[in-house]
DNA sequence: CTTAAATACTTTTTT
DNA sequence: AGTATTTAAG
């Protein structure tokens, strides 16, 4: 086969063969090819059957593409290769062999807002005060005690304290309502498939037999779960070939560990470790810029990109008054730049911050494509249609049918689901088994009831015809259509829409794949990411988080919102070591630019739609060399009067101007209030007498009041 | 039981 | 601002 395309140290990686290896990867230096090249070489110069060869990559999107290019490489057919996600890789194992822990093979996948239903249902029905025990940070402790491997018994027995024992509680509850309903959350996915190794060692010897190489992309970024698994499968044979970069490790909030890659030689003492350091996709000027920045992190194995490249343009800077200002320089420099619209991307690092975008895209009729935020699969009807889906596949999957037992309206009200839930707790039931004459529900509601059950039954009992028969059965049964389109608010005119296009989906999934069922297309329905839709071939702009544009690469990116709080991101809770994992990110974010990078942040930016939040530059601009920038003092009127208020002696006469009127509260001042204390002004609304403020007063409160009979005084 | 209106809550990142 | 949840009216 051909390797004349590769350097010297991707070669040796690509031949490198016996015991473990671990390959350093920076940015841009060539990993997929390394990646591809050397499974192809598996292939063609050692004789591995495709079968006996293990990839994982971060997103489905990846392995496809991985799999295609490894098949335009060598001449036999690839279709055995296990290449996926670890998520998909582990849910394909569990549905051979889930019948060992007790679950059946038509297992449900809950998302995180089942699994966030499912805990705020259990602290409801443990009676404990739900404004106390928050759903969601209870979700998240939860996923935290399972990305550690301890299970409801580990953390009861090392529980100290109330809020522990709670917690215990609460997750011994959450597991076994999940076990109850057939159904696994994201962490579980990872989880069993360790335990099923350890109770049956059968079957790790089996899948050992099987996965005779494993390569792992993205290694910085697996937890102690993921750890486990592939360390479990390739004990004995040592074959592990893992690709990664410490300084792109940005899921440490999701318990990714950097230290299974800094670690790598201390845990396997036989590896072979070889660094990548060649950049081939980024300008000098970038990979400076973005190397500035990391290299302020102390615990980073130390190491330089290098790149051929010229130095191209400087990094623009861009400084804005404001947020929809920035998203309107943005949309100038488009406008200016040419690359076609296919090739430029805009980050950001919390989703809320692509309303501004798209808002000023959106009036230039600039096409766009966002990936993230509100997610296709979750939105409500989406949600809804699918459950329908879930409960004709498991039977047992009490979540989905609470969810649609009412939906569309049936005249089963909240009374009558308390009463059935009731009853199936107390007597161990499914909802299948109900006997509809037990229950002391009205006459109407039994009948509607009745009709109900027998409808699924109906469809559970068929439930291998193509997926979208069976969907097409229920939208006609629920009268779906007709259930939107009488409605007269555009919304749900809308969301019929989005109901037609899952219907597409399913007929181009039953088309693609004939041998797949109902349950199959579930199981990529919940595995499936935004960024997997992602279509490259539409010109258009693509707007995401930094953390989607992971492994992508575009010609032109811009960076916005780098300001102080928003990026570096500051919480309550966040301590100063997160930090660095923000410097990361922002390493990530600028090494996806190859010929130019745009970094901006604005001084003021609403947040909830109303509050002001005033801020300053990012730490992270200081950072970076002068001599790298090209900053841009704004050409707008407005910008330089801004510009100029900034002067100090400028500012101090506003302030003056402030003090002597008072009476001119505008948002964002502080005021006291003679009865409510102080607070901060969010919101003025109305003109002359009837004019109202909002004020949120010490204690997270907001009061609306009329700003007349207020009598509010301002406070420093 | 259903619907509309009022209120509360959200925003860090995602498999 | 947008969504979810609670309340009030029908």
């Amino acid at each position: 086969m051909n390797l004349s395309d590769l350097n010297p140290n991707q070669l040796e990686a690509v031949k490198a063969t016996g015991g473990p290896i671990l390959i350093f990867a920076g940015a841009g230096s060539g990993k997929t090819r390394v990646l591809t090249h050397k499974i192809a070489y598996l292939i063609e110069e050692i004789g591995l059957p495709p079968e006996n060869i293990l990839a994982v990559t971060f997103t489905n999107k990846a392995a496809q593409e991985m799999s295609e290019r490894v098949t335009s490489l060598v001449q036999i057919n690839t279709s055995k290769m296990s290449i996926g996600t670890f998520h998909s890789i582990c849910a394909g194992i569990l549905r051979q062999n889930i019948h060992h822990l007790g679950y059946t093979n038509s297992f449900t996948i809950y998302d995180s807002s089942d699994s966030k239903t499912l805990v705020k249902n259990i602290i409801k029905d443990m009676n404990l005060d739900p404004k106390q025990f928050d759903a969601s940070s209870y979700q998240y402790m939860i996923s935290s005690k399972k990305n550690m491997l301890m299970s409801p018994q580990d953390v009861a027995e090392s529980a100290e304290g109330y809020i522990d024992e709670k917690l215990a509680d609460i997750y011994i509850n959450y597991q076994s309502e999940l076990e109850k309903n057939n159904a696994l959350d994201f962490d579980d996915l990872l989880i069993l498939p360790i335990k099923l190794f350890n109770e049956h060692p059968n079957i790790l010897d089996y899948y050992r037999q099987k996965y005779k190489y494993i390569l792992v992309d993205e290694y910085q970024d697996t937890n102690k779960p993921q750890f486990q698994f592939i360390n479990l499968l390739s004990e004995v044979h040592r074959d592990i070939f893992v690709v990664g970069d410490d300084d792109q490790s940005i899921y440490g909030w999701r318990g990714a560990d950097v230290r299974n890659i800094l670690d790598f030689s201390e845990q396997y003492p036989d590896s072979k470790v070889i660094k990548l350091e060649q950049n081939y996709r980024s300008t000098g000027n970038i990979l400076d810029a973005a190397y500035s920045v990391v290299s302020k992190n102390e615990s980073r194995a130390d190491k330089k990109l290098w790149t051929e490249n010229a130095k191209g343009s400087k990094i623009k800077l861009v400084e804005c008054f404001d947020d929809r200002q920035e998203a309107n320089k943005v949309l100038e420099m488009i406008f200016d730049s040419s690359f076609p619209k296919s090739e430029i991307v805009v980050l950001y690092r919390t989703n809320a911050q692509s309303r501004v975008i798209e808002d000023a895209l959106r009036k230039n009729a600039v096409p766009y494509q966002i990936i993230g935020g509100v997610k296709f699969y979750e939105r409500k009807e989406i949600k809804d249609a699918l459950a329908y889906l879930r409960i004709v596949t498991n039977p047992d999957d009490g979540l989905s049918f609470n969810r649609v037992v009412n939906f569309p309206p049936r005249g089963i009200g909240k009374t009558s689901i308390d009463k059935i839930n009731d009853y199936l707790n107390k007597n161990n039931l499914g909802y299948l088994d109900l006997n509809i004459e037990d229950l002391s529900i009205g006459p109407k509601q039994k009948k509607e009831l009745g009709d109900f059950l027998s409808f699924i039954k109906k469809l559970n009992g068929n439930k291998d015809r193509p997926a979208i028969e069976i969907l097409l059965d229920i939208i006609n049964e629920i009268d779906l259509k007709n259930y939107y389109l009488n409605q007269p608010n555009v919304e749900s005119h809308e969301r019929w829409k989005n109901v037609e296009e899952l219907i597409t989906s399913i007929e181009e999934y039953s088309e693609q794949n004939k041998d797949k069922n109902l349950s199959d297309f579930l199981e990529e329905v919940s595995l499936l990411t935004d960024i997997d839709r992602h279509n490259t071939d539409y010109e258009s702009i693509t707007l995401m988080t930094i953390h989607s544009a992971k492994g992508l690469e575009y010609s032109l990116v811009f960076i916005v919102g780098l300001e102080e709080g928003l990026f570096p991101i500051t919480s309550y809770s966040s301590l100063e070591n997160d930090i660095d994992e923000e410097r990361r990110l922002f390493y990530v974010g600028s090494t996806r630019a190859m010929k130019q990078l745009v970094l901006s942040y604005a001084k003021k930016r609403m947040k909830y739609g109303y509050e002001m939040i005033l801020s300053s530059k990012s730490r992270f601009l200081d950072e970076i060399p002068l001599e790298l920038l090209d900053i841009d003092g704004g050409n707008s009127n407005i910008f330089a009067s801004n510009r100029m208020a900034s002067n100090d002696s400028r500012q101090k006469k506003n302030l003056n101007i402030n003090y002597q009127t008072s009476s001119t509260i505008k948002v964002g001042d502080n005021v006291h209030h003679k009865v409510f204390g102080n607070g901060r002004v969010v919101q003025i609304s109305g003109f002359g007498d009837t004019q109202q403020i909002s004020i949120r007063f010490v204690g997270n409160v907001t009061k609306k009041l009329m700003k007349k009979y207020a009598n509010l005084s301002k406070i420093d």
